[in-house]
Order: structure tokens, then sequence, then C-alpha cells
DNA sequence: TGTTGGTCGGTTTTT
DNA sequence: CCGACCAACA
């Protein structure tokens, strides 16, 4: 079967598209200093470009230093897309490169769409000339579609998702005779993950990894998936860069044809990037001496928060050691908050070492801006009403006059599990929400099968899709079926779909299944031969039809059938924009997300991860407790590095605010279905009193508790509210060590509305401090209770123990019902 | 082949 | 405590 590939150009298929404005071609060879030096006449002697007017001096620094490597450390709000864009117009219009000889790379395809549309704008018209704009994974296809045959590929191969590369993986380890259960397929496949990020191939990683996974066979393993790859014809997220990566380093030749189309490099996003990506930039920015390097990477150490996933805060931080003689601009003139705001994350970001040192500064002082706020609530319930409340107060307008939209604010929370309770409570009040992130489009199970109908079409190698599909809808091809072709195909290294194609020809499956098959593999020959000429909207239709596929929902009960219905008409829809079924796989599986509805009137709700980037008018930041924020386990795990991980995240969190930023933290969490007393973040001290304001008793404070000890105005009333909280070791410790850094904090933290439940002694929770573990003190001390005591609890109110197990109490309340809590926060009475 | 019960884990996510 | 996922069943 034909399996060209002719509807995808390759670059230099292209014909060179003429620059819009520039006089003349670039010359050749040298750097262009006439060129140069005429755009500098052009500017001192005439009206600067129009989209150079507007910059500020570092910001026009950034972009016009077209020579040598540039480091742009750009703060929040600051500009950078601004410099970015305008920078390659630049270029464009001084007539220093055609569009095709830019390299400008993104992070997202959200970024790189919004890059294309920006330069747009700026150079007038369409930006089809740069084929060269996208994320490091768009690019490596690109290349790698180019020279596929140097991996051990076709230039047809396809892009497995992490779904296929854990079926796969999952498939090796049972075919090496390993218990799977013992062994996730899952957690190898993070395993390859890391180590790609690392740029590591079977033989590089070490062999202490290698050990820890499948009785030592790691090394193997990750050889055999490889291996397997090459003959799926298939390749992960890692291989687009990896393969590339090893492309360039086995063929010189082919990477100064690189050197010479690529007169700009631009990398957005450089505190981002991990060791594959470092070292392929640095591949292609390399220059023979005394050519200069034009790599500008523009970044923002504070705003590192992907060191988790490989991001290599260091490269950016040795940037000027790498490109020697490189510019360092900073962009320090923020654009977006208030005073206050930039005030505050200014001294949380101060908290931490190594950092390249910015600070950002605004002179649009408004004396009526509001400061950071911090408000206090007694649990995540009271946190969500009174966040609620708030989104209400402001939509109404009641503390300004003015009606604030709700597209205009935020909620961003550490972690996903945060969203429900606020999800819960804007049902409650019809107050609409629009979470972002979340599981995404092409990751729904029907978009899945469907696609793997289209991949199995457009590439008959596909195994992966071929299992996925083969037996769905039901056509009485069982396991037993599956397996027999997959060992059938394995042996003779051929795809399964030829295996099934070879085994209808023998006897050797009972009828019904020979049957089925045949009428499988039947209709994929047929649809394999209207590919070329049948409009792939067409085709698309007639395979779900026809594999019965559309049916199988129809005849589903299921609640979320017409759901997964309206999916699959989506997904058509969707292909409407593309030229070609493989045009449509291949942007599919490097853009996994679909657009969001912006229409609608609605509060933002994601993580803090997923916040960067973006500004909104209000920013809710809750959950700013110990353990949660900073998160117990970047604390656990990472250390030092991994609180300050965790600071530059509250960083990104605050500086998403424009003009109104609230901060809230809890006393008492649901931790895995136990209560738990928390600690408010230390974060919240590093913060400087004069941008901070504490909210005092702005909550209705409803719930339990009755009479005694009841959350009101009594938590005021005590002589030193957090004498109990802050007496474990932990605390003492943080206590002793604090340094000037916490100096200008609030002093005695005593008009702050908090109030810890911590009645027993320095109770089970003890915390890490300063990336130093206490550990979560599980001791197992026997309880001082004992079955039918009749206990205090102050949220729950009064109640008998019914069951003691270790530390934990189950509780029968008088008034909350049975409630599991630990056993430190309940007093006999 | 679909249901059920039992176990395990529970931060962040792009491509 | 709750949900996802998998293995054992009817």
């Amino acid at each position: 079967m034909s399996n060209s590939f002719d509807d995808i150009p390759f670059f230099d298929e292209e014909p060179e598209p003429a620059p819009r404005k520039a006089p003349a071609p670039p010359p050749a060879g040298n750097a262009g200093l006439g060129i140069a030096a005429r755009a500098m006449a052009a500017r001192d002697q005439h009206r600067a470009p129009d989209y150079l007017s507007g910059l500020n001096p570092e910001q026009r620094e950034a972009v016009e230093t077209l020579d040598g490597p540039v480091l742009v450390l750009a703060g929040a709000g600051t500009g950078k897309t601004r410099v970015l864009t305008t920078r390659i117009a630049h270029i464009l219009e001084t007539g220093r490169a055609f569009p095709s000889q830019i390299l400008a790379v993104t992070f997202t395809n959200k970024a790189a769409r919004e890059m294309k549309e920006r330069i747009g704008v700026l150079v007038g018209g369409a930006v089809e000339g740069m084929p060269w704009l996208g994320t490091f994974h768009s690019i490596g296809v690109k290349l790698l579609r180019r020279h596929a045959e140097l991996a051990g590929l076709r230039s047809d191969f396809t892009i497995l998702d992490t779904d296929d590369v854990i079926r796969l993986i999952k498939q090796l380890i049972q075919a090496e005779g390993l218990d799977d259960k013992r062994w996730p397929a899952r957690q190898f496949a993070g395993m390859i993950d890391t180590w790609k990020n690392k740029g590591l191939l079977p033989a590089d990683i070490p062999e202490g990894d290698a050990r820890a996974f499948a009785n030592g066979k790691g090394r193997e393993l990750y050889a055999a998936y490889q291996a397997r790859l090459k003959t799926l014809n298939a390749c992960d997220f890692g291989d687009l860069l990896l393969h590339p990566i090893a492309i360039f380093r086995q063929n010189p030749d082919i990477l100064k044809d690189y050197h010479n189309r690529f007169r700009y490099i631009l990398v957005d996003e450089y505190q981002d990037t991990n060791t594959a990506q470092y070292m392929w930039l640095r591949l292609l920015a390399q220059r023979p001496k005394g050519v200069p390097q034009n790599v500008c990477c523009v970044g923002d150490d504070d705003q590192s928060i992907y060191g988790w996933r490989g991001a290599e805060v260091d490269n950016i931080l040795r940037f000027e050691k790498d490109f020697p003689g490189a510019r360092v601009i900073k962009l320090e003139r923020n654009y977006r908050s208030t005073e206050h705001i930039l005030g505050a994350a200014g001294r949380l970001i101060a908290h931490n070492e190594g950092r390249l040192g910015k600070t950002l500064f605004t002179d649009r002082v408004n004396p009526d801006d509001e400061k950071v706020i911090v408000h206090a609530a007694w649990d995540s319930e009271e946190e969500a009403r009174a966040v609620g409340e708030e989104i209400e107060r402001l939509q109404r307008g009641d503390s300004d006059g003015k009606k604030h939209a709700l597209n205009d604010m935020a909620i961003l929370v550490r972690a996903s599990f945060q969203m429900r309770e606020f999800e819960d409570r804007f049902v409650t009040l019809g107050l609409n929400y629009r979470v972002i992130g979340g599981p995404r489009f092409y990751e729904r199970m029907e978009i899945r099968d469907a696609m793997a109908y289209f991949r199995l079409v457009c590439q008959p190698a596909d195994d992966l899709a071929f299992e996925r599909i083969i037996n769905t809808p039901k056509r009485g091809l069982g396991d037993t079926t599956v397996r027999y072709l997959h060992d059938y195909a394995r042996a003779r290294d051929i795809p399964m779909l030829q295996a099934a194609a070879d085994i209808i020809e023998t006897d050797e499956l009972k009828p019904k299944a020979r049957k089925a098959l045949f009428d499988v593999v039947q209709s994929f020959r047929n649809w394999s031969q209207k590919l070329e000429n049948t409009p792939h909207i067409e085709l698309s239709e007639q395979i779900l039809e026809e594999s019965g596929y559309t049916d199988m929902w129809k005849n589903d009960k299921s609640a979320e059938a017409p759901g997964r219905l309206e999916n699959l008409k989506e997904l058509i829809r969707s292909m409407e924009a593309f030229e070609s079924m493989r045009g449509f796989l291949e942007h599919v599986s490097l853009v996994m997300d679909a657009e969001q509805n912006e229409d609608m009137d609605a509060v933002s709700i994601m993580t803090l991860h997923s916040a960067k980037g973006l500004e909104f008018e209000t920013v809710f930041l809750p959950g700013w407790e110990e353990g949660l924020f900073p998160h117990q386990r970047a604390l656990d795990e990472g250390g030092r590095a991994g609180l300050e991980e965790e600071r530059r995240l509250a960083y990104v969190g605050i500086t998403r605010a424009k003009r109104r930023c609230h901060i809230w933290f809890v006393s008492n969490r649901r931790i895995h279905g136990l209560w738990q007393s928390t600690m408010p973040s230390r974060f919240l001290d590093e913060l400087p009193q004069m941008h901070v304001d504490v909210a005092v008793a702005d909550t209705n404070y409803g719930g339990y508790g009755g009479g005694r000890g009841g959350y009101g105005q009594s938590r005021f009333d005590k002589a030193d509210p957090f004498a109990n909280t802050y007496s474990t070791p932990g605390w003492k410790r943080a206590q002793q060590n604090k340094t000037d850094a916490t100096r200008d904090n609030w002093g005695t933290r005593s008009g702050h509305a908090v109030e810890r439940i911590g009645y027993g002694e320095s109770g089970p929770r003890s915390r890490t401090i300063e990336g130093e573990l206490v550990a979560k003190s599980t001791t197992e001390t026997p309880s001082q209770f004992s079955v039918g005591d009749r206990v205090f609890h102050i949220k729950f109110g009064n109640g008998n123990i019914a069951a003691i197990e270790g530390n934990k109490l189950t509780i029968d309340f008088d008034r909350a019902g049975q409630k599991r809590v630990l056993e430190g926060f309940v007093e006999r009475v």
C-alpha cells in the first residue's frame, strides 16, 4: 500500500517567501553589517518604526541587540512576549533574515499560537513564512520527518501518547516474564521520561537507575522499548528531541545546513528548558569561532516551577558561561500589578537563594490601591464560602461601585483536589466558573478510540492502534484471538494488521472469529484505498459509521453516551481546519488541547502551575497552609530546592494579580479523610507588612462548635492564640532559625485572625521547617483515650469515642455525627 | 464479557 | 475517606 508522505512539505521544498518590506535579501556570509548600519541610520534619522515606539529603553535594547547572544531576564508582567514578537518583527523588517531563517521556540502550543498572531499584527499579515516557530516538540517532529531514516524510522512514523506508551511497556514487562503488578508500567514510563528529559539513552543511564527496576533489568527494558518503537515505526515525545540530537551529532553536514539556515534563534521560557532541550539548543546555536551566535533566550528564573519534571533552572543561570560575551538585559518595569502586589511578591521571592536577582517596580502608584489581603477561615468549606461571597461582592460592585466581570477573577490552587470545594460552592450559588486544565478533549476514551481508527488507516503498522480498536466495538475478537495475532506478528516481524490479513487465509481461527477479522481487514483495506482520493472529513465519518463505532455509543444507555457522541461530532468538526487526515493526526498528537469557550463570563479555577503566563484583575489564592503550600512532598523530596520552587510558585500566584490579591488559609483541612489541624504557610510570614492587610473576622462563622470554644470572637480573646500551635519542635526550631528575612514581617502576629485547635501538647503533626524534615511522626504510642470516653473537639463539639486505631479516633459526635479525627485534636471532658 | 470487590494511593503537567 | 484500577468471578 502506498504510504507516501507527500502532503507534508519539507522545508527545503518550500519556496523562499520574499521579505515583506525588506529592500534586499540578507547578505550571505557575514553578519550583515551593511544592513545593520543602514537600519541604525534609519532609526536615527527618521522616526523609529511604529513597532519600536512605546517600548521602554530596556525592552528596546532587547529588541535591537540582534548580534550575538542575548539573555533577557523578563520579570512577571514586564512585556516579555512583546519583546520577543517585536524582536522577530524587527529582524524581518530590517531585512536581516527571511521568516524561514528564524528559529523561535516556545514551550506550549498556546504560546506559539499567540506569538504567531502577534507577529502577524506587527508585520501586517500572515506569518506562514515562519515555519520554524513552534514548540520544541513540533520543531523536533519537523526535523525528524525530514531525516527519519537516520533514526531508523520512516518519515510517516507515529507519535505515541502516554497511554500508548504505558500499554506498550506493560506488554514488554509481561514479555520479560515479570510481574506487572510489582513493576508498574506507569512507573517505568515515568522513568523513561525522566531519562529522556536528561538526554539519556539506554547505554547512558546510571547503573543505579538501571538496577532499580524490574529485578535489575531496567536498562534492558529501556533498550527493548526503544527497539519496539523502531519496529512500530513510532516514537514517543522524548524521542522528538533525542532523535534530532543524535542525528545532529552523527551528521555534522546536516547540522551545518541548519546552522546556515537559522540566522536567528529565540527561546521563550528558558528557565523551563530541560537538559535534552538544552543539548538540542546548543547544537543548533553553536557557531565557529568569530561567527556571532545570534541566540536570544528569554526567561525568568523566579518563575521556574517545573523542576520536578526535569527543567533545569541552571540553564538560565549559566547562560553567560555558555554563550561568552552575552548581553544580559533585565526587564524590571512591570506593567501589570499595583505596587502592593509587586512589593509583596518581591519580598517573598527575596527569601530564595541562588537567583539572578530582579526587583520589579512600577511607577503607576495609586493611593487607592488595595494591599494584598490575608484571610483566615475555619476550614475549606468556609474558605470556599467566603471566597464565593467576595466574588459576588465584586460582581455587584459593593466595595468600589464598579461591577467586576467574573472573567477578571481567578482562583489559583496548589493542588487540584482543592478545586472541588469551590466548584460545589459555586454550583449552589449559581456562579459561573470554568476549570482550566484537567482532563483534556483528546484524552477522552471515545476520541482516542476514533483516533486509533484513523491512525491505523494512515499507518497500518500502528499495532497499538490496532490492539485498541480491534474489538471495539465488540466483534467477538477477545483476548485469545488478539494474543494469537500479536504472537504471530511478532514472530514474523510484521504488523498485526498484516498478520490478520494472513491469518484469515488460513483456518487457524474459529469460523466466527475468522469472519469478524475478515470484515475488519476488508474495511481497513477499503478505507486505506480511499485515503488518497476521498475528502478526509467524509472518510472519517464513514470510518466511524462502518466500523460500528458510533452505533456502539448510540446503543449505549449510560448517561455519558450522548456526550460521547457529541464529542465525536466535535472531533469531526475540528478536522475541517486541516487538509488531510495525516495533518490532523499530527496536530492532535502534538497539540492535546482544544479551545476553551471564552464567551461565558465565568470565574476561572485552576492550579498555580497552569496560571503561569496569565493575569487577572483579582486573584484568590486559597490553601496557604504548611503541608499543602509549601507542599509536604515538595519539602520531603526536594529539601531546600523543593521549598524554593514552592516559593516561586507562590510568587507566580501573587504576580498573576493586576489589582487585587486575596490569600487564604484555613485552620482545619480534611486530608485523606482525616481532619487535621494546619499551620499557616511560612510564606505568609515572608510577606512584608507594609503591603499586606489582614482581614479580620470577615467570614460568617457558621457550623459546629456551639457553646464552648466555638469559632467566633472568643478566639481573639486569648492572650496568645498561638501558644499551642507554635509549640511544636519544628516551629520552635524555625523561631530559632529566624534570620533578618523574617524581621520585616508582621511582628507579633497577634492581630492575626487565627486560632489553632492543637490542644494536646505537640500533637502528631510535626512538620518540616526550612527543608528539614521533622518527620510526619506517627510514632505509635498507646492511646491515652479509651472507647466510650466523653471528649470535646473544637470543630465538632462533644461526643463519645466509638473506636480507636492508633492515634485515630472514631467519635460519635452529638451534633456532627460520626467522624474520624486524630487524637491530638480532642480533649477529655 | 460485564460486574464486583479489594487494594492502593492521594501535588504540580507539557509535549 | 474516596476514587481509580485491577483481578477474580458469574
